[in-house]
DNA sequence: TTCAGATACATACAGTCTGTATGTTTTATA
DNA sequence: TATAAAACATACAGACTGTATGTATCTGAA
């Protein structure tokens, strides 16, 4: 018996080792060009342990997905987190947001394939980690009499569409200082709205 | 001779029909989802005829979004064309945008199917009657002195996001009276820029 | 008018990919 | 220790894309 792995353990291993190829192949090649043989052909396991452990092809692309929206909240959070005015944390929040957003493959999953290939159910169930924070803190700041707008909920969905599509123009370009630009545009928006 | 049709109207006739049906089944089902022997069967013709006229499923897709794209754009251009100002042209621009915008067939091909399914390149080539349009207005108004930001190509990315989430908030609700807050808001936006 | 070439298909087939069914080995459990 | 269950591997059926080949219709020039 060469082996001495508790099921759990061969498990986490077979499912780690999945999700690291499949995401570097979900994100360069897209979902529908990426193959469930080409996604464990230079690992030591078969179709059949992927089909096992994720019931199909759909399913290793939610849990890659899922881990993905885990990593850009986490990131956020974190800058987040230190501050305790409601206000910064909204400005901060962005602007971590828009620097973890450089990494393209986080991109490419979470803002150009998931939404295509995800039913919208699921995607809003992810999106409570991502536009549903967002969503708070404003609120939390409207509440306070900080930031005034017809709509909290239309002004959330106003900003986020906002830190998406600056994330991308950002990654496109190799200018350094296209990061700051992009993030004083957003701290500038928010500011013409604070009260 | 039964058929007295020329080649060319024969051409057209066909890649009508296709294009029609493709286009229904690609915005409700997906790109991925949606097989070539699909979008045929309910046609008089073969999938010969469509891989002659469109060379492979890609070449469907690609024809339907390129029309797509052209009736946004034609849209918001009629809506634009009788206003002399261009800061004028721009907010009714915006507004113009989310109430075409509305229908979900455009909406899911050009915004969520798209940027998934084509490459960057071709992406980029039919935005320019989409993003293209909106960067130019913007740079009028700001060569005008009729709007202040740090950087215009970033503004009008800021804005076109906006734009595109606000959208799809409209349309996922049945409230009658969203679109003119999401109008609101971007018209709001724009003012807080204006000198 | 005629006929050679081009056009617009239809049909048949090869290759690829997904998902499933079945078998096998190893670990957990009673 | 025997039985169940988990974690696979293997083989195969079905579907789908794209291509190769054949055919009828139309076009354009002699």
């Amino acid at each position: 018996m060469p082996t001495k792995l508790t099921k759990a353990e061969q498990t986490q291993r077979t499912r780690r080792a999945i999700m690291d190829q499949a995401r570097h192949l979900f994100a360069a090649k897209g979902y529908a060009a990426t193959g469930t043989g080409e996604i464990i052909s230079e690992l030591v396991v078969t179709r059949g342990a992927l089909y096992h452990q994720f019931g199909d092809k759909l399913g290793v692309f939610r849990a890659v997905v899922e881990e993905a929206y885990g990593e850009i909240t986490s990131y956020v959070g974190a800058q987040v987190q230190p501050l305790s005015d409601p206000w910064e944390q909204l400005v901060a929040g962005c602007r971590a947001f828009l620097e973890v957003a450089q990494q393209e493959e986080l991109r490419r999953l979470v803002f150009i394939e998931a939404p295509a290939v995800l039913e919208a159910d699921v995607l809003v169930e992810f999106d409570q980690y991502g536009f549903g924070l967002l969503h708070e803190s404003i609120q939390t700041v409207v509440a306070q009499g900080k930031l005034r707008t017809i709509d909290p909920e239309g002004f959330a969905h106003l900003v986020n569409g906002s830190l998406n599509e600056l994330a991308a123009w950002v990654a496109q370009s190799d200018d350094p200082k296209r990061l700051k630009t992009a993030q004083d545009l957003i701290e500038t928006l928010l500011t013409h709205h604070h009260t």
